[in-house]
DNA sequence: TTGCGTGCAAAGGTTTTGCATGGCA
DNA sequence: TGCCATGCAAAACCTTTGCACGCAA
């Protein structure tokens, strides 16, 4: 097995990446966000950090409307142990820390034969806040 | 709002895709099937075809590894009244009817101002066949 | 010194767009 | 007849790869 190197550039992925805990982040963003602090990271290097932490098992990579998002996972084990819901119009996720989960977990595999994955299994939606705020005619793109 | 011409590669690409209702399937795979049945349609009018049954919420988008699958949703209604199960190994999508969902709905909505999108959420895991055929090292990536 | 990491440029695959023609209503 | 649908080719888009150089250990 190949052993890593601390550089530079992964370590400013990384930072990025925990400053956005809270939101997946498309390549495209990350790339602002080091131009943004004066950094130079160049595309290549970016992906290849993002595919190392994913190999790690330390970055959940949410595909949807909006492009791939990447996000850093601080905790692989804690993040099996609770449910992940993202809302549509902010694009914000949400770890949802829920005894629920267990019982729907447990329900699947009884009852429907099915095991599920909580690290990458997201729940879609809409958060209250921006279901309040779009009284207006707001429909996203 | 336009109104939609009923034409024959319209017909086909609905017929494909109900042909394969328990499977999202990617645009190659799609356009395979229609050649396959010596019928050509362009790539464009199949995208656009579906671009077309999205806007009328009769697509499931489902994106992770394997590409993009498209699938068709017989009906919208029944499909937001249970969840989806998609085996990460075999790529099947499971609907499941189940009273556990409400049960989700509801306390995601009141515990956790969380407003769930049953169809577009789609639950990763294994299915029971999968796991158990997986004693080999068929180690996912 | 070793060999992983970097970055540019170019390739790769998927989806979208421009434009002239075809076909449904 | 009017207007949407089609299909080719090319563009746009995101991600990966090839290759030479840089840098951590």
């Amino acid at each position: 097995m190949a052993r890593f190197y601390n550089t530079r550039q992964g370590a400013l992925v990384l930072e990025v990446l925990r400053e956005n805990g809270s939101r997946p982040r498309t390549a495209e963003d990350l790339m602002k966000s080091l131009k943004g602090r004066g950094e130079k990271v160049g595309k290549t290097t970016l992906y290849r950090q993002l595919n190392k932490l994913g190999k790690q098992g330390k970055l959940r990579v949410t595909m949807g409307p909006g492009g791939t998002g990447y996000q850093y996972v601080e905790d692989p084990v804690a993040c099996a142990a609770h449910m992940h819901c993202r809302c549509c119009r902010c694009g914000k996720l949400f770890h949802v820390d829920c005894s629920m989960l267990r019982q729907l977990s447990r329900h699947l595999l009884s009852a429907h034969a099915f095991v599920l994955d909580p690290v990458d299994t997201v729940l879609q939606g809409t958060c209250k806040k921006c279901e309040e705020e779009d009284g207006d005619g707001a429909a996203e793109a």
